[in-house]
DNA sequence: TAAGATTTGTTCGTATGTATC
DNA sequence: GGATACATACGAACAAATCTT
């Protein structure tokens, strides 16, 4: 993976990181797929000629980054693993802890993609995931009690989102809006974008919702998607709404 | 950071990804920014009255991860560290090095989110800015000599996205493009997706990279819009094309 | 340039924990 | 339950990098 913005100064790898690129790259020579045994501690060490302690950093790594999984017992050791789609949200998710992402930023690209989104899967979703979807909207059908419930509903709402996700086939197109769902979900918890509630844009996301379902149900990609975008408008609004009585909650304090 | 899909089996997680974690979390609560100093080795060792490999394996998982950097020597340490946009890009296509992804599903997105960064650039590039990518686009104003100088024509191509997504004022977007430019780069380099030529459709996708840097360079969001929407075009049928030259030769062998 | 101080990097031996048979 | 095969963890010593004087 030669990279394409050539950058990062090229400073001294320790061992560790050498090994774990180096099992990095046998395991692509040789094929591996996941669920496939890597050599044990003992054959590293004499493979690598390394200490225990630095092969055991090695493979800390490669688990870090999702890529291993390891037991111990007999049959035990690292085994190859495919990364989880959470643990690769959790990972992109560091980054952009440290950059500032706005509710437009995000909704930028939510617009731009959820809308086809909603058009690849018209026709495609069996009863079983239809259904999973509606038990969804339906847990916010009556408005909410109290604060937490009310943060729920936002999560839960958002969790419709990436639930859809789930079922793209496009694995890139389905990461994307599941990684906005769970930043937009992250933010809205530990920011309070659920303040103050607004019923009447809320019931007419939730309506947005239910028309999609029905859309998918009938096999209506143009629906499908004109309603997913109008949904995207007033989640937009929404949200932005919410974003700036934070902001003046957060200046009146 | 709650789960919105709350699945993946909470196995017992070893002393190290304890650590790390409780290292993460006091590094949050803190407040602490790029380039602030972590307690030392032998601090962490009394804090967690825990072993030094342990804790140097907690390192290693917050390092893998971009979080932390570490130098050795007096005033040496671990300091907190923004995970750079490479490694995001590299840790996320770990994830998609498990999944099958087609250029279809690639310029899907390439044709939603490109246009949107070409009109939201316009008129914000600065001569150096555009410079830049004027070389770019020349470095491939002649037909390339060799199947080298080809492969790197293309892998140039790419860089040339990969570069304005850095300009992006939108940091999900300009990832989320830099990010497909990578793949796409690694996809062309190691699948040799620069063959057979096609000079008539490389000249026409070249041609549009320039007149989009017209645009750029006037302020022309809408021009700009429809120039880089025209180039997805173009450009995806000329990787697909060469996609299925690919899956042709594979069958042949 | 050289010496010394500071901090991480690496090794090795040993002991413990855990899952399988 | 006991033996076996693995990873997990500890501690002490030494090596290497890098800053200061």
């Amino acid at each position: 993976m030669s990279d394409i913005l050539p950058f990062e100064k090229p400073r001294r790898r320790s061992r560790p990181v050498r090994v774990a690129d180096a099992i990095k790259d046998w395991v692509v020579e040789q094929r591996l797929s996941a669920g496939d045994r890597l050599p044990g501690e003992t054959e590293m060490i004499e493979r690598f000629g390394m200490s225990k302690g630095t092969i055991r950093e090695a493979m800390r790594i490669l688990e870090a980054q999702g890529l291993i999984e390891t037991r111990t017992g007999p049959g035990g050791g690292s085994f190859v693993k495919e990364p989880s789609a959470e643990r690769a949200r959790a990972l992109l998710g560091n980054y952009f802890y440290f950059k500032t992402l706005t509710i437009a930023d995000i909704y930028a690209l939510r617009r731009a993609l959820e809308p086809d989104l909603a058009a690849s899967l018209a026709g495609r979703l069996d009863a079983e995931a239809l259904e999973g979807l509606r038990e969804i909207v339906d847990s916010y059908a009556r408005p909410a009690a109290s604060m937490e419930e009310e943060r729920d509903q936002h999560v839960a709402s958002l969790a419709f989102h990436a639930r859809l996700a789930a079922h793209a086939e496009n694995p890139l197109l389905g990461f994307m809006i599941g990684f906005m769902a769970q930043i937009l979900s992250d933010l809205t918890v530990d920011r309070r974008l659920y303040t103050p509630p607004n019923p009447e844009l809320w019931e007419r996301g939730r309506g947005y919702q239910m028309r999609l379902l029905e859309a998918l149900r009938d096999g209506d990609a143009e629906t499908a998607r004109a309603t997913m975008r109008a949904h995207m408008e007033t989640a937009q609004t929404l949200m932005m709404d919410q974003e700036a009585e934070v902001l003046s909650r957060f200046m009146a304090e």
